[in-house]
DNA sequence: CTGAAAGCGCTTACAG
DNA sequence: CTGAAAGCGCTTACAG
């Protein structure tokens, strides 16, 4: 690795300011014709590029922005991130991928890391344990002391910023839906994850779809696994002893790996169980039978979360603050996880 | 968004110099107790962190290494990149996350903008397009220019850095010898991907282990899908002009696909036909039947591409560059799309 | 047409 | 014990 050409050097060499190799380099009109052509030259040459942590540090603006996801290993992480980084890019940003592991101390590191000045804004999806404890202050001082926020997906009311969700609740009000009328009656929903907003939202939809529809509530086929249960057992358990003809998947392994185990117990999908599952996973195609489930876009809504922060990042400031809270549409797509709609309907 | 504290601002506060300033909050022994003390305390309450883009530029180090990788739409990227991030974090490295999509330009492009400074070092595994036009001139220039270069699973021999493979050759020669001890005769091998060096790797050591076994080679069954062309035609027209017992997919998509192809045409897994994918995606535990592959061990990968990265970073520059080749033991998983070995072996 | 100066936010060797 | 100076690599308003 040799020695970078810096604008010193070229001055140096040309035996003129420093200045004057900058100005000569953007082609001003201050400069001669001559001494531009023969500093533009020898710049090419040297393949010389300014230094960008130099102009980062003049200019306040670091053409990079963070992403602060629980998971990487999902889907649907996996595909929002994709829509991130496409958009990034074609704006001419960088991405600083961080995961939190579900973890709040290495979300409030990340966070304090990242202040320093090294991006522009900040996109998050909290992480599990952020929103059980209800800490916020991290969000808050990055606001305050180094740029915009947009959260996506698993957010924060209680946090003042701009904000990409789906509808969960009637999300889940239609996945319910959608099993009653093809003739489910006892419907159970099962999630790995707890006390994160958006599981809570979905079971409220449930909730609702089945007081709509006059449908009973059984509590022990609402499955919210918590760590340190066996997943596998517990799905046996409510397979056992309760009656369930539907099981609505609040992401893609609750409802893959429940699909599983009940085809495993002499199930057949979808007639004696059928299967819906949050997020549309390519694998969900490829199961037996293919698995119904909730597109929730996730490329298209890390796209629309990195395009609001970087149009904030690029507002001129002391703009009013408006923040906004999209909501991406979902569609329920159907496989045949699930039966038809029946006749009546 | 207030403005940051400074170490400008602490000084004029308490009329002393920025130096003072600086080795106050380093704890410095040049400093009075009772100035430590005061400066220390305001700093802390006014929540001061310096700089990190002002300490790059004076400390010409970033504490951020980039990735380049072809997608992140693909188990084998998404895994090896979980990797590098848990490695990078552990370590106090940012990563700075690219995807090339298969373009040059967009590597070309990507390398460019992380030359200027942004980087400490860059991971990358090469796009299909740079593999095939066997472009390498900014990969070489970043080296000059930049810092180290670590490259991973689509590697290029002719660029002269650190490298983490898989072996490649091997591990296909043994997923056909599986298939070989199973019974099967005529193993046909699909891809999606060509001009890539693993890929050739593969189908090497493919034919090598045909020929060890005496087996005759049909080339109508080495099934390369070229862009533009149609998977499911070309492998129902193999399917059903080619005598087929076996398939390996080269990567995940190629081999699930493939399978379920076979399947609506009648054949039964792995009676009629076995099947072996490359790369260990989560998922294949959950197709009917679960798919028998090879495990590349992609999230250790990327833990020990990160590691030698690092590990270059950090070393006392001046030292005698040696490279080398890391190659990852790859694992067969055995599940239910391939039979148990034949008794006569 | 060219350059000296000030500055982005920081550190460190050197004076006093 | 404290500070002025030089410097990381750059830009730009201002003088000349």
């Amino acid at each position: 690795m040799k020695q970078r050409t810096t604008l010193k050097q070229i001055a140096k060499i040309f035996n003129v300011s420093i200045a004057t190799v900058s100005k000569a380099l953007k082609d001003s009109h201050e400069i001669s014709i001559a001494t531009k052509l023969k500093i533009q030259e020898y710049a090419k040459q040297q393949n010389y590029r300014p230094n960008s942590i130099a102009l980062s540090l003049l200019n306040k603006k670091t053409k990079t922005i963070g992403v602060i996801m629980p998971s990487i290993l999902n889907p649907f992480f996996v595909k929002t991130f994709s829509g991130i980084e496409h958009v990034a890019n074609d704006k001419g940003y960088n991405v600083i991928a961080i995961v939190s592991h579900g973890k709040l101390e290495k979300e409030i590191a990340s966070i304090n890391m990242l202040e320093n000045g090294l991006i522009d804004g900040l996109l998050i999806s909290l992480s599990e344990e952020t929103e059980a404890k209800q800490h916020f202050k991290h969000l808050e001082e990055f606001i305050d002391n180094a740029g915009p926020i947009v959260m996506f997906d698993r957010i924060s009311d209680s946090v003042n910023t701009d904000k990409v969700i789906v509808d969960d609740f009637n999300c889940a009000y239609k996945a319910t839906e959608h099993l009653i009328k093809t003739g489910c009656k006892h419907i159970a929903v099962v999630s790995t994850l707890d006390n994160v907003g958006i599981i809570k939202l979905r079971i409220d939809g449930y909730l609702k779809a089945l007081e709509d529809y006059n449908i009973p509530i059984n509590k022990k086929t609402i499955n919210v696994i918590k760590p340190g249960y066996d997943f596998e057992t517990e799905i046996k358990t409510m397979l056992d002893y309760q009656k369930v003809d539907a099981i609505i998947g609040l992401e893609e392994f609750s409802a893959v790996e429940s699909m599983v185990i009940a085809q495993d117990r002499g199930y057949t999908i979808p007639n004696d169980i059928s299967i819906i599952s949050f997020t549309n996973s390519d694998f969900f195609k490829y199961t037996k039978p293919a698995i119904t489930c909730i597109n929730q876009h996730s490329v298209f809504m890390g796209k629309t979360a990195a395009e609001i922060l970087i149009s904030k990042i690029e507002q001129p400031s002391g703009t009013t603050d408006i923040f906004e809270t999209k909501t991406i549409k979902t569609t329920l797509v159907e496989r045949n996880s699930t039966k038809p709609i029946a006749n009546n309907y």
